[in-house]
DNA sequence: ATCAAATTTCAAACCGCTTTGGATGGCGAA
DNA sequence: TTCGCCATCCAAAGCGGTTTGAAATTTGAT
């Protein structure tokens, strides 16, 4: 059942038909109220490829996913951000098309997107030092909103960040109340601008009090499981171990616990951790009491406020590029604990 | 620059440009050249919401995500999955279009899928027994693949799953092999069918070597870590406490453990633990040796089969549903062992 | 040189909707 | 009674491609 049909049921024209299903004015009520019950009595969806060309927009939102180089990206906190993202979409009536490329494929599937009109604007993943892919979607000219921020960018773009210099100077900050001197970072990939500013919140926080940070207690990698405990266990081989340490993911996390209990260390006593916790759906850092102290940010939160703030600059294309900095939550768990007296 | 501005450039008719770059016979070969070579120059792309209404195909595939109830599925397995069909389909030219939805609107949001034509095809995620939605989509007379299989269902359709049954029965034959008859079973929620075919695999090993499996050595969640802690938590706190676990997922697995750990248990040695792993790109089980001994199957590669079958379902339409039923490897790892003699 | 067949190209219809620019009719004001 | 203004509806022209049916041109055989 398509437009011209329902119009010839009713005896009406298709433009009055549609306008009467669009909510525009310039339409008897009575006429409306027929149109609609008709609609609904035939169970007609108006095609969304007729809407697409006509209206010459694709309610639609890129998402692009490189495969192999940046698979940092296709970690746990990607299906929560686009859970987040998608919740948004949906309600405004949006798709969400979702590109999954080879690295080296990826401007051009930016580019194609843009000039085969398949979506009407982008959100970009994990920006790094630099990323090459703001002033290309820049140039491109399409609204897109970044989901973290790239250290370096010439112009103002839009974005939605967790202030992650802050996050982990707190938390340094915390271990050092707790008397903490020798303090490990677990950081990610440092190519990455998140873990670019967690380790300047960390060394901040240390210089402040005076305390040197200490280049073989800081790692980056990929935060995986065995990349954490990889780390941990490095560090807590040499002679002066650290008492605590910062992870910067929950599953790096649970790496660097698996190094300390190997030891026989008993975390909040023997050893203090803090976590980075996304507040992932499926991985919730315990239930009324946190296993972990940790920083948290609900990424799936960040996914709906960028989504809308990209259906928001689509909608108001003028206006200048909007910030949103979220903070995160410093959680106390029970992973924490005063440095041990006799190190 | 859209076909009608290039075909005048070129002094040709929309027709031939048409044909000549979508390499139809009737076109002379210099033409055809020519208007490549003008297409390349003008860096034309064919606008997607036109191919799409003048075709009838809207080249894109829908995966629906319900929110909350199911969200099973917004789990670590899910990414990967999507990363595998993905590839596929933009290998292929086809858009994945996710819909992040409501559990209540799950199913109209299918219908909408459809009646509007925003997808040729769908991929139905974690079926439940007696699943509602494949009859549904059979019913919508839409092509989709199962990424799983739902016991109960009254007609043929496609799927691509692994042989969870088996996969659970041998790591079960592997335990008794190595001695142990206290073996616990720490499984994903058994409204899920894939968690329904590991319990009878688990189950029906331990019957054929003599082994009542005992009720309370059976437990049914999310996969989460907390709730594998929690169930790992209560056996072993039993008086006749399980020698060994097999567990549903990776995460679920490192819940064990923490609670074996806890309790000063080695593993491999005074507990044996067995995961099923997805091959998760971020969450590997181990490097060179795998940390835990596992069931093994790759969510990412049945991503990219079934998106492979579902292109190749809406390809020719005509052909009767396929199967592919893929074995998991058993991997021998570090945390089994023989079960401890005085026990 | 002639004509039928094959090759190459094109004009126009179409996909299903939106939207522009009237047409129509009813109404109150003059 | 007449005119202008609304309120309401419609025909037709897009949107940017694909595809059908026919025209123009070449080719090949006679």
């Amino acid at each position: 059942m398509n437009l011209k049909e329902l119009a010839q049921q009713l005896g009406l024209s298709p433009t009055t038909v549609s306008r009467a299903l669009n909510g525009y004015p310039e339409v008897n009520e009575a006429t409306r109220e027929r149109v609609v019950a008709a609609a609904k009595r035939h169970h007609y969806r108006p095609n969304t490829r007729a809407i697409r060309l006509a209206t010459g927009r694709a309610f639609a939102i890129g998402h692009v996913i490189p495969l192999a180089t940046r698979h940092e990206i296709m970690n746990p906190i990607f299906a929560d951000f686009i859970a987040g993202a998608g919740e948004t979409y949906s309600k405004n009536g949006y798709d969400m098309v979702l590109s999954v490329v080879a690295d080296e494929a990826e401007e051009q599937t930016y580019r194609d997107l843009k000039s085969r009109g398949t979506v009407d604007g982008m959100i970009l993943h994990a920006p790094q030092m630099d990323d090459a892919r703001i002033p290309l979607l820049a140039a491109i000219d399409i609204p897109f909103v970044v989901h973290g921020r790239a250290t370096g960018a010439a112009l103002p773009y839009s974005w939605v960040d967790v202030n992650n210099r802050r996050a982990f100077q707190r938390a340094t900050e915390f271990l050092l109340d707790l008397g903490h001197r020798r303090i490990a970072l677990v950081n990610g990939l440092e190519n990455m601008d998140f873990a670019i500013r967690r380790r300047t919140g960390f060394t901040d926080a240390m210089v402040v009090r005076g305390v040197t940070p200490d280049p073989s207690l800081m790692a980056s990698d990929e935060m995986t499981e065995v990349s954490g405990y990889r780390a941990a266990q490095r560090m807590l081989d040499r002679a002066a171990s650290p008492t605590a340490f910062l992870a910067a993911s929950m599953i790096s996390g649970m790496g660097v616990r698996r190094a300390c209990e190997e030891r026989g260390l008993v975390l909040g006593r023997d050893v203090s951790i803090i976590i980075h916790d996304d507040d992932l759906s499926y991985m919730k850092n315990g239930e009324d009491v946190p296993i972990y102290t940790a920083t948290r940010s609900s990424v799936r939160e960040a996914g709906r406020l960028a989504a809308e703030m990209l259906l928001d600059i689509i909608a108001n294309p003028a206006v200048a590029p909007r910030q949103r900095l979220l903070e995160a939550e410093l959680i106390i768990g029970q992973s924490t604990g005063p440095a041990p007296a006799r190190v």
